[in-house]
DNA sequence: TCCGCTTACACCTTTGAAAGGA
DNA sequence: ATCCTTTCAAAGGTGTAAGCGG
């Protein structure tokens, strides 16, 4: 897998002194991640992935899972995945394919997810497989247990962020890589709507094997009621379509292109780009192309609507390729920082989060730990110092509140933090425009992008 | 009528505490 | 007393089916 990498340098006036020096290698180039189940990420994929989303949180599968390499062992990181949009439509299954059923909704507010083991040493995130499992999708737009909301009918790809910082307090001043994975992407749904990615799910979910066909679920299927047939009489025309249609759909081949098993190997160096999305045959209106041109850029594949959020010029050294700049130099210099609203899974223990035999390993080859140890808990993410110019800070988000408030608020952040979906309620072109004037109010600023630029 | 959403359900895995043995 | 393994029940993750409502 070949991520799309997004280096942020983050500063911010002079680091604060917790935060871990770093050669500049580590910094710009050495840290890699490589998305785990690719294969099967891929098989997804070529169908065209679909989520299932719930009122009550739904977990996603297969579930983010990465490799990290190349961070400093002894120096903290934190790791963040949130959900963007792939485009500005909503989408329809029709008959056995996805089409644009017109413009997106209004973007519900922006969660991200956290980390339970954040803050973690490099070489805890390097030793093994980073899973995000217990991250959760809603469709419940006033959730109170920090799931990420997603509108059902559009689609979303996962972006995750490494954020060299001892703690949540010092991100601000922090340098953070974003990674994006094209097969990663996917449609929200309430209900799956294409039937081989509900064979996929039920072949591949532990969860799910009462399904399967060799199961002791055939009683169960079997017993279904005469009206339940009937009704499904209709549906399973477009199934058998779906299910019966074992040539590759064209729909998907053509997304494809180019994509011969090779590249599965290949995927696993970090290099090169290769476009290939389910929804070629869809009539997007940003669709494809703008996805291709986001991919050839190498940068995070922000929506067309989300352009006005970055910087028109990066101040230091320019990372970023030619194609980079050239986008970043069509936009608006207005700089509109967004804070997230930082979430966790509703069960995470900091105890868990922080294994004793992980922080006895890390503590004694690394610096100590003089943190906060329950900084993964719900958090929203007030703006502080959001004015600060871009050239020269970069408050993505900032910790502090107004009015500094303690560290109890990140710990154990009420259910009303989680601000309702009026708070929100404006779609991309007018988030555009949003004003570059800050408030107190989080909701204000819990829209995308969680960074609001980037630099490769 | 259509379509998206919600809910209840059965089936299954995961998790963690308790019990037992070495 | 400690550690390890096994057992078992509770918790929670699944997709399905049915019904609701715009």
């Amino acid at each position: 897998m070949q991520p799309i990498r997004d280096l942020k340098p983050n500063f911010s006036g002079p680091p604060p002194s917790s935060m871990a020096a770093a050669p500049d290698g580590y910094l710009q180039g050495n840290i890699r991640m490589t998305l785990k189940d690719a294969e099967l990420w891929k098989s997804f994929h070529e169908i065209g992935t679909e989520m299932i989303i719930t009122k009550p949180g739904r977990r996603m599968f297969p579930h983010c899972k990465v490799d990290i390499s190349g961070l400093i062992p002894c120096a903290k990181y934190i790791l963040l995945v949130d959900m963007v949009p792939e485009d500005g439509s909503r989408y329809k299954w029709n008959k056995d394919k996805w089409e644009v059923a017109g413009k997106a909704e209004p973007q519900p507010p922006c969660r991200t997810y956290l980390h339970p083991d954040s803050p973690a040493s490099g070489s805890h995130w390097m030793k093994q497989p980073v899973s995000f499992l217990k991250l959760k999708l809603t469709n419940n737009t006033l959730d109170q247990h920090g799931h990420i909301i997603l509108h059902s009918m559009h689609r979303y790809y996962p972006r995750f962020h490494i954020v060299q910082a001892d703690d949540l307090f010092s991100v601000r001043w922090s340098v953070f890589q974003t990674f994006t994975f094209a097969e990663t992407s996917f449609t929200a749904v309430t209900a799956y709507q294409n039937t081989r990615i509900t064979k996929l799910k039920i072949d591949h979910n532990p969860f799910a094997k009462g399904f399967r066909d060799e199961g002791t679920n055939k009683k169960r299927r079997s017993n279904k009621s005469p009206g339940s047939a009937e009704k499904k009489s209709k549906s399973s025309e477009v199934s058998a379509r779906d299910s019966e249609d074992d040539s590759p759909q064209d729909f998907c081949r053509q997304s494809f292109e180019g994509f011969d098993g090779d590249e599965v190997d290949k995927r696993k160096e970090p290099v090169k780009e290769k476009t290939y999305s389910p929804w070629g045959r869809t009539e997007s209106p940003n669709g494809t192309e703008a996805r291709d041109m986001y991919n050839a850029e190498q940068l995070v594949p922000t929506p067309a609507s989300y352009q006005p959020y970055r910087f028109n010029e990066y101040p230091g050294k320019s990372p970023s390729p030619p194609s980079s700049a050239s986008r970043s130099s069509a936009i608006s210099g207005r700089f509109e920082p967004r804070v997230p609203d930082l979430a966790t899974v509703p069960d995470h223990n900091s105890s868990k989060a922080t294994r004793p035999q992980d922080m006895a390993a890390s503590s004694s080859s690394c610096a100590p730990q003089n943190l906060p140890q329950d900084l993964t808990g719900v958090i929203n993410m007030s703006v502080g110092q959001t004015g600060k110019p871009s050239m020269i800070g970069h408050p993505i988000y900032s910790p502090y509140p107004p009015a500094e408030q303690p560290l109890g608020q990140w710990s154990n952040t009420p259910p009303t933090q989680y601000p309702a979906a009026h708070h929100l309620s404006t779609d991309y072109p007018s988030q555009a425009v949003h004003p570059g004037y800050h408030h107190n109010n989080v909701a204000e600023w819990s829209q995308y992008p969680l960074f609001s630029y980037s630099c490769w």
